[in-house]
Order: C-alpha cells, then structure tokens, then sequence
DNA sequence: GAGTCGGCGTAGACAGTGTCTACTGCGTCC
DNA sequence: GGACGCAGTAGACACTGTCTACGCCGACTC
C-alpha cells in the first residue's frame, strides 16, 4: 500500500499483483478489495461493476507491455527486421512472466461488453509494429498494414497455443523461437 | 429433449446450445440444468464440477469443428494447398457462427485445470493440417510441423483478433480474406 | 467558530452460484 | 418379497456481484 495513490490506482495495482497468482476467471472483486484493505463496497466509486476494473486492469496491462517494448527497442537498435523480432520476443516473455494479466488482456467477453477502451489500449502497439514493417518491407504489396495485421495474429497465435501448451505437444518443439524464426522468414522474407 | 438420450449427453447438447446465445462465462451449472429439466445437483453424478462439463462441452465443439473440416474438404477436392484453404476459411466459419463454443474452446482456465483432454482433442485438427502442408510443401526445410504449427498459429490468432475487432479496427480490412490470402502465401508460398 | 454539505468508504441485504451431503424413488437382481 | 444400487432431489453452506442506506470527516460558508 503505497501512500500516495488512491484506491483507483491502488485497486488496479492490487488487482494485476494476484493475477501473478492467480486465474483471470478466480480474480473476485471482494478479494481484490480486500488486498486493497478496504470494504466489498468501495471499489463501486470508481469502478460501477466488476467487468470495469478488470478492464482497467487489462488496459494497464497493455501500458505496461507497450512500455517494456518501446523500452526493449530503445535498448537495442537496430534495424527494423531485428527490431521486429525484440518485439516478438518481447511479447512472448510478457505473456510468459505475467501470465493472467496477458490472459485477461485477451478476454472476448471482457472487451466486448461496452466500450471500455481496450481495442484501443492495443492499437499503439500494433501501430508500432505497422511501422516497422513498412520499413522492413519497402514492397507496396501486399499493404504494410496487412501483412502487419497477419503478422501480429501469427505472433499472438504462437504466444497463446505456445503457453497454452498446445503448440509444444503438436511441433515437438521445445522452445518458441523456431516457431518465430519461420514466422518473421514467412511475413517479412528471408533474413538479409 | 430427445428421447433416445441420456443426461450426460442432453447436458453437453443443452450447454452447447445455450453458448449460441450466452458467453462462456454466463453459463452457468444451474441454468444447464435448468434447460435440461433436472435439478441443479443431478450433473453432478456425470461431471464432478463445473469445469469438467464445461471442457466436456468444449471437447464436443472440437469434434464438431473437425467434422465440418472433413466434410468441407470432401466435398471439394482439390490440391493440397486449396485445401488448406477451405480448412481455413471452415475454421473462421465455425469461430463465426458458434462464437460461444469457439470461445469456451481456447480458455486457458479451462484447458490447464487438470488433464482434461482438451488439448488432446484438437490434435486430429492439427494432424489434418500438417499432413496437408507436407503435401503442398515438399521442401524439407523448415520442418512440416513447424511449418503447421505457424501457419496454425495464425489462423488461430486471425480468427481471433478478427472475432474480436481488433484486426478490422488496425487493417481497415471489411472481411479476413486479404489477411487469409497473405497467411496462405507467406507460410506456403505463392499459389500455383 | 458553528453549521452545512458532499465526497468517500462501510455495512447489511439480496439473488444467484458451485459444491457437499443426506435423502428418496425405483428398477433389478437373488 | 426383500435387499441393493443407481439416478436424481432438495437443502445447506460459503462465496460472489450488485444495490441501498447509512456514517465519517474534511472543507466551505455565513
């Protein structure tokens, strides 16, 4: 409990720290204020239901993925097919190490029930990666933003069949990176 | 309610038709039991818990997903790569119309609590998938199955960032076709 | 300085949930 | 005909999300 954040920010940090513990689905709202030290009640100032604060939850989950990106990539540039390939890692290792808030970020009905910014919460990041593959491919077919779109849906696939467990059994892989090695080589063309 | 049935089936029947209406996270034990006329503790007898009748449902939509795959490509055969084609274009049919089952189909929560089987239960999928690529992709290098695994992977994550709205908000795309079109070539090549 | 007010959080109630346990029909055998 | 075992019932329990009425306490006004 730090001194200077308020319940909102203090039920949001509460929040994401069980999810390192515990299931998205498990993450009650009376446990989340009882972390905070406060009665089952207060969360409903500032959050009106339990879908809004695990969506604030998610939302700063994106945050602090993007930071951890845009973070990776000032620390080691280069150019942008290996900068592509940080970022990829660097999602992946998110969704390894914080586990439920990456699963929670990827919750369908938690999105979809009313607008609660979270599309948006994802769009600088894919922005990000737009970018980046326009430079790495000054092709104008297809379209930057398709093959990004493509790309990103490959790197999302991978992360959540991989943590899920489903892409080990079927690949006999033992790590994700051959899988990502094929997918940058497929999207962006070999390596130079 | 069919007469030739028993509980255990008309309770994975009823629950898989209650998702064509209602989230995954909304169906609830009672109210399977409710629609199936019996009372709340009788699934009990069947599925110990919640999650086993939940993954037993889940379970039924993998079947019922790699029935419609095979019917599709016998009905329309072809060379190996349109095949992969029509796979595809199944799999976002299916995620499409029976969004509730697909959804309840790739909760991790689900997945991980125990050996529930379910993961064995997409593999006829994925076999399906990596014979076809073998077929359509005689070169030895990348393997097959890391080459199915990704193209999978992306399929997977298309079908879902599309079901989701991401990927019509970041593509400006109005149909997954063009994203299915640069998946097919990037993983397999431009078609023949 | 006393009194009022409003924001913040408390506490209790309510319907609903998953799970557990004791029980009741009821068909099937010996 | 009686014992047995299976399938489903019914009630209890702790817990959940939401709603409502109620206090506290600092700030602002006259």
């Amino acid at each position: 409990m730090r001194a200077d954040e308020g319940l909102r920010e203090r039920l949001i940090r509460v929040g994401g720290e069980l999810l390192d513990h515990e299931e998205p689905s498990r993450l009650s709202l009376r446990e989340i204020a009882r972390r905070a030290g406060v009665s089952h009640g207060a969360p409903r100032r500032y959050f009106p239901t339990h879908l809004e604060l695990l969506s604030a939850i998610a939302r700063d989950g994106f945050t602090e993925l993007t930071t951890r990106v845009t973070a990776a990539l000032a620390g080691a540039p280069g150019d942008p097919r290996a900068q592509i390939a940080t970022l990829a890692r660097v999602y992946l290792d998110f969704a390894a190490t914080r586990r439920g808030r990456y699963e929670l970020m990827l919750r369908h009905d938690l999105l979809e029930s009313g607008h609660l910014g979270l599309r948006d919460a994802s769009l600088p990041l894919f922005r990000l990666l737009t970018d980046l593959v326009a430079q790495a491919r000054p092709e104008p077919e297809p379209p930057a933003r398709i093959v990004a779109g493509t790309l990103w849906a490959n790197l999302h696939g991978i992360t959540q069949l991989w943590t899920w467990g489903s892409l080990p059994l079927a690949t006999d892989a033992t790590d994700p990176s051959a899988l990502l090695d094929a997918t940058l080589k497929a999207h962006l063309g070999p390596a130079a």
